[in-house]
DNA sequence: ATGTATCTGAAAAAATTCTTTCATTATTGT
DNA sequence: ACAATAATGAAAGAATTTTTTCAGATACAT
């Protein structure tokens, strides 16, 4: 690769004085429209600077590429850390660690995916799923694996302050046939199955959408095959620097969720946490604390 | 030049469902680097996808060009509209939805607090946590109160495959006491308390105070009374637009523990890792997918 | 289980792109 | 003004890239 921490824009800058005419004016066009112009063909960028495709071959020694080819690549890997970095100058997150501290890698890694999930999520979709958790004239079965029963849990406590008829399923306990028993068309599942994807939550997502359930799936990038039987999925990037998957984009996907379900319907939410209050309150669950 | 206003990012997302196996996978591999990935040569694409040459050139062809380069030029053209203007403020993460929907809100706070909890963070104290989660000498607990078990579950079901002798307690549940019975001076609690503190965790986190037990503890901004007695604290700030308060940085801090505990001892968890895949491997939990 | 349709990639063929050569044109110093 | 030097682009040649073909692999329906 070229000089460090020096684009090819600057590059071309600095070097401007010394250049030829035909080959000012080809940088001016390079600058001009940069760094798109630079990615097509060399014809291309000769003929829109107005001048021959063996002076773009030049220039680009000049600067000190073995050739086009070379050149491109390298505006491509600015191209490709400038997308990277709109907001995550943020190098180091933990003040004071290192940025090679795992702190530091692992933070970044989940700000990445979760601008990737983010980004790939439609709103649409979104909006649907949280009517349809919404929607208390259908029952709601939350669905999680072996490592995934954790996030459907904490949907689960959350929704269950929110709406009635909310129940929780783990795919790996054996009981999970006789919660099927009861599930009518228009129930709700809401599954969770990333990597390593588990076989009893493909067929349990197989048997309640046999039963006329409508599925809304959490997975992973590359997606569970429950996602067929799906009506509505979600995916998250869970890649990090370590030898398990992350939650944390599914863990804020679900939290936004409930904070958006609980929007929905906030005035039977508002008397349901009263009442909740009121119970607490007597169980003495909670201390009082200033 | 392809559908008007309408990228080609949002063309292959759109049709995500309609492609096969090896195209889906081109698919996430352009959306991962877009667009430079796009702007190489096709041989590139296909390496960097782990696909042939002959996919990238049939899915471009579905996308409707007429072949690679007519792709690479839109590509490139779409590249220089959004050079142009610099309204990509990356303050809507989820993109298509406006700044004030609950997508764009929920993830801004979650970032912030993220900064702001990171920012505060004592790489030593980090890296002391760290290790005495990896000390195997030392039996480590896990306890929870009504929200948060699911995060020390979280916590619970990753250090079980790392480490030998951890046990999960919740401090809503009524057996609780029972767990006390053995612990021993140099036991490793970890305690996960955050607002709406619990009474009952603050027993138990006096209780093994008291038989010697070291104590980690996960609170929010305003720190569980159980810090006082906690030789290490982490605190992660919580709020967001929502009735509820958020877990997320709490789930980033546990997450990057597990990596890091993970790195420490790494020859132990691998076997004992490997053990556990053989024994998944029997009993077929999961599925062999492709 | 069997046959059919679809998907996939290796390799060859076609097309394009990049580089080099060389003759022509412009610039500079005397 | 003239020679020497440098710059430039047309065109041929070299290299690479893209497309097509085709056979094997895989998934799917019966």
């Amino acid at each position: 690769m070229g000089d460090a921490n020096l684009t090819i824009a600057d590059r071309i800058q600095d070097r401007l004085e010394t250049l030829t005419r035909a080959e000012r004016q080809l940088a001016h066009s390079i600058l001009e429209n940069y760094p798109a112009s630079g990615l097509g063909p060399i014809s291309t960028l000769a003929n829109d600077a107005e001048v021959s495709t063996p002076t773009v071959a030049r220039m680009v020694q000049k600067l000190g590429f073995k050739g086009y080819p070379e050149f491109q690549a390298e505006l491509r890997e600015e191209l490709k850390a400038k997308v990277k970095n709109p907001i995550a100058k943020h190098d180091t997150w933990a003040e004071g660690a290192p940025s090679g501290h795992m702190l530091n890698r692992f933070t970044e890694a989940v700000i990445d995916n979760i601008r990737h999930s983010l980004g790939q999520i439609d709103t649409g979709d979104f909006d649907a799923a949280c009517a349809q958790l919404a929607d208390t004239s259908a029952r709601l079965h939350i669905v999680g694996g072996r490592i995934t029963h954790t996030m459907a849990e904490y949907l689960f406590l959350h929704m269950q302050m929110i709406r009635p008829d909310v129940t929780h399923i783990q795919s790996t306990s054996n009981a999970w046939p006789h919660y099927l028993l009861d599930v009518k068309p228009g129930d709700t599942f809401v599954i969770f199955d990333v990597r390593r994807y588990e076989s009893n939550t493909l067929k349990l997502a197989e048997m309640a959408h046999q039963r006329g359930a409508r599925i809304i799936l959490f997975t992973d990038q590359w997606r569970s095959p429950v996602h067929r039987l799906a009506d509505i999925s979600f995916s998250s990037r869970i890649v990090v620097p370590s030898a398990w998957d992350s939650a944390a984009t599914t863990l804020l996907l679900i939290e936004t969720m409930i904070a958006a379900v609980q929007d929905l319907n906030w005035e039977d939410t508002k008397n349901r946490m009263q009442t909740l209050e009121d119970m607490f309150d007597q169980t003495k669950l909670f201390r009082k604390f200033t």
